[in-house]
DNA sequence: TATGAATGAGTATTCATTCAT
DNA sequence: GATGAATGAATACTCATTCAT
């Protein structure tokens, strides 16, 4: 996978200007921003952006595949974490977090494994499978009821994601949604605790 | 001369059949669907749309008013049963079936209490009022945990809803998922279920 | 020259109420009102007004004429009248006024002689002829200049509809403009008044 | 990075084109007419237009401030003519012709004062007010009456050059015409020439 | 190479006019 | 005879994308 040539230093700069703008433009104005006020932002040719990124949905794609892998390499520390039900809680909320704050990302989860487009479909792979891996531990562990599979965990996850981009989940209404999701997570309860007397816990990671 | 005269006929014929194609194409291509596309499909003139809906949000309006009537009167229906607990979780599954095939329900709880336009507020409230009753009366019954506050509740709704509408929750996926949800809200476990030897149960209304 | 057959009461009704209402309308909103509009000033369905005028031109040439023919009925009036310079320029200030409130009466000016449509051109010869009535005797009793002929004269007082129309010619300003008009009608000046010592006379009718 | 560069060759190649053939259509058609149709007739694609004019008002505008940009200029080379008189009912008559081959001028003069837009209100006061100077050295000159003011004068001028557009004022009706008018602007007649021997004399400028 | 001008397909909306009730 | 619902053609304007400079 020869990664094409480099590229020469200002074609990346622009690149990264380029992302770096489209990012903030997407999480203002949603998806329908256009080409035109993305270029304008970045103080770059309409046409540079279409150099690099042959298409809108290569641009969004890019933007995409770059949070994930960071997301990825995130998960990938916290993989062999000696605390794995703490990791795995951990990643849910950073997941979420970010979600909150730019948009878009969410595509890459709830398609996952569908149809992909041709860039993403190795990475949202890696992402299914680290996700996995802090699954599995975590219910080793015993932090994770087992009976939980892959399935519903990535539907949970991207229903936060989905929600938290959309109604701007800003705390307190993030911890206290996910500490929800988290109990029923750990296991089947016993019946709602009777006193109720304590407060309320945070996602307890 | 009545102020808001019953419709003809074939007016009232057409606004139904305009309704319904809407909502299979807005489910098929979300909300950039365009008037044309909706007309075609309703095998009606463009401007015979506009007569009953004078803007495009006002359509839309019009469909997600439907859809949250018929279910806050679903709910009211459940507000006085004998048994809380199954009521609100019977509830909060009807909801996001009815996310799963039609789409843009979302918004209304989304929204809820935010900027929702004129004709909405009203209903978004009734919406919200009735839920907070089959909320309280659970957690009375001791069906779902006292401190469960609305924010959370919503937003739980909501993001199931999102992605239910987006990653086409069929079962067993759904009943999986609320599942999980449904045990978070009865109550924070006691830790995993040690032998965890039990298949699955189904939300347990 | 059979008239149809006389309208039914409640048609003749009608179709007086929608010619008073749409000539307010069109005063207000220029040709660009709408039937719908006009229906709906009228109180009237809207394929009523097609009943009685198969097309919005018909509907505006039939305000039009009404207006032409009061006046050449009024210019008739003015026909034989012993003090003739007075009464060509009375004339030409009537028409002027009109044209001040209600729009569209220039067309029939304009246009004289040229493509009118079929109902005006009869209509349009009359008001040529009178008018060349009223000028000769004018010119007879040497109130204007001998040789203004008919050209000029339509020319001259289009020119003051249109733009009394246009620019809400209110008084003193008709007046005033008028009089340099009708200075320059009487015959050509001897210089300006030397001393220029007095007022502004009035139109000197 | 000059705040406004300088157009682009082809842009301004277009600019011009655009503005030429808009020009045309517009004295064909009126103010109704279509963009889509200007963009035919010029050979131009639609958004070519709005990429240079933002808006139907704007191409309008941009028309209309061309034109009277260049009457302004010439009315100031005649500003200082040694025959004030002359200079006067030359610019009058300039101005009307314009207005015979090229519509929509007229706006100008109309709404002078009144509520034009951003772009025209510096230019249509420059129009005003050279226009005054011309009328105040001819009225000096003792060649104009000195009782004329300011409004009836525009609203004479407005007057001719909206019937000689709509009218198609070609020779010898525009000649004829415009001399009675500046008949009456020089002064009072005394009465019509007895004899009224002489042929007509033109505008005498 | 970077730019921004050009483009055509697409969008919501309006209107005169016809037709079923 | 009167009504208003239905309609298709038209309009101003936008946007992703391509191409000349």
């Amino acid at each position: 996978m020869p990664e094409s040539r480099p590229l020469r230093a200002d074609a990346r700069r622009n690149r990264e200007r380029i992302l770096r703008t489209a990012e903030i433009v997407l999480a203002r104005d949603g998806l329908s921003a256009s080409m035109r006020e993305i270029a304008r932002q970045a103080d770059v040719g309409l046409a540079t952006i279409y150099r690099q990124f042959p298409t809108k949905e290569a641009l969004y794609e890019a933007i995409v595949v770059a949070r994930v892998r960071a997301l990825v390499d995130e998960a990938r520390g916290l993989a062999d974490s000696e605390e794995p039900g703490a990791a795995f809680f951990r990643f849910f909320t950073r997941v979420v977090e970010d979600a909150t704050h730019k948009k878009t990302l969410v595509d890459a989860l709830t398609d996952a494994g569908v149809d992909v487009k041709a860039g993403m479909s190795g990475l949202s792979r890696e992402m299914v499978a680290v996700i996995e891996t802090l699954l599995t531990r975590a219910q080793q562990a015993g932090r994770v009821r087992a009976d939980v599979r892959m399935p519903e965990l990535l539907a949970l996850l991207s229903a936060a994601c989905l929600a938290a981009e959309r109604g701007r989940w800003e705390e307190p209404l993030r911890t206290r949604t996910l500490s929800v999701m988290f109990d029923g997570l750990r296991g089947p309860s016993l019946g709602p605790a009777p006193g109720a007397a304590g407060g309320r816990r945070g996602p307890t990671p």
